[in-house]
DNA sequence: ACCGGCATGTTTACAGTGAAAACATACTAT
DNA sequence: ATAGTATGTTTTCACTGTAAACATGCCGGT
């Protein structure tokens, strides 16, 4: 332990509590991950996250201006870990058809192991989205990985449209409403749907 | 005004209130309605109700067990308008196709308008859906409209698949993603999506 | 016509929340 | 070494959901 990283991130250097967390922002956030994936992320508490870390309550509001800030971060990271996800599965080798089938596949595995995470990018948890650039920003990456997909697809007339954007929302529509369809157990029961999980 | 109606519903009947409201549960469920159109069921207050229908803090609890229990009612009478809003589109002498396209046409066309209580009905506002069995009746009713549709459709050859639950699934995924991305400002700007809203 | 029970409202209380303001501490650069 | 600043803490306020005890008045049986 104590090891002198050069980085600035080392939590507590000796059995005393130092007075500085030294890690706080990170620890929050794995915190709230940990608090979202258990409860969703209308019951997230700055409070609790404080408890948890064993920070004072508002010790939190030195890293991020309040709670919309804190859930804007996580939906940040969410949107970049998708990009990273469904790009990964794109081999160039492979027809267009055949890349989309996999990073859907893939996004889909991703929302339904992430339900809460997912629900955070997309649901109203967060508020006053257009304030914050960089989240437009990862989402828009997010999104590209389908564009350039389609817009690749479309280029080789593997598809019957020929506009990518068009493509792109279409399906995008159609897998989103089914991993929040899945998500909120409305399959669950094959027979009949709006089973609400029971 | 003070008309003597037959019915429960009279609200005070001269100029000091009367301690029996006489219709609270109903001033309730138009006020948290007024409410959620404008703020969205997430900030909900049902001490703020209490305030506009002018009612003790704590009345609003003789007539709902809890938030959650007023939340389950509004999103039943949705489904309810869902069901009915969709299922008066359909014409027996048209085909089904045709059929699909009117009530699917009608479903966004309410969802886009009544955002918030369209995202009540599906969204996590709304917890323990599964101990309220007027709920999952009520969404199974809004279901069983395209469900029905289905049926015929794949009866009379009109479809590719044949197995009506699977056509469903597959419209309704479609659908339910498009209104949601729609609602969310997704598509807002034709350019590029994911412009939430500025 | 009374009167007792029950549905409906009210008062009071408690525990939890987000967040602002003023204050304390200690790391870092000069 | 010390000043400045980033980071934590204490205190405080306004708000929330909801339980418990109490008040009111409508309605039906005698």
């Amino acid at each position: 332990m104590d090891l002198p990283m050069t980085s600035v991130a080392s939590n507590q250097n000796n059995a005393t509590t130092s007075y500085h967390h030294g890690n706080l922002r990170e620890a929050l956030l794995s915190a709230a991950v940990d608090s979202i994936r258990e409860q969703g992320a209308e019951n997230l508490s700055l409070r609790a996250l404080a408890r948890v870390v064993g920070v004072s309550q508002t010790a939190p509001y030195r890293h991020f201006a309040d709670k919309n800030g804190l859930l804007v971060e996580l939906a940040r990271q969410t949107f970049d870990e998708l990009s990273g996800i469904t790009s990964d599965c794109i081999d160039p080798s492979l027809s267009s058809a055949e890349n989309l089938l996999r990073a859907g596949e893939a996004y889909l595995r991703y929302a339904i192991a992430n339900p809460e995470k997912y629900r955070l990018i997309f649901g109203s948890s967060i508020t006053n989205r257009e304030q914050y650039p960089q989240l437009r920003t990862s989402a828009h990456s997010a999104f590209n990985v389908l564009l350039q997909l389609m817009a690749e697809g479309a280029q080789r007339g593997e598809f019957l449209h020929t506009e990518p954007m068009i493509l792109a929302n279409n399906c995008w529509s159609s897998i989103h409403g089914f991993a929040l369809l899945t998500i909120d157990g409305v399959f669950a029961r094959k027979e009949q749907p709006l089973g609400f999980d029971d």
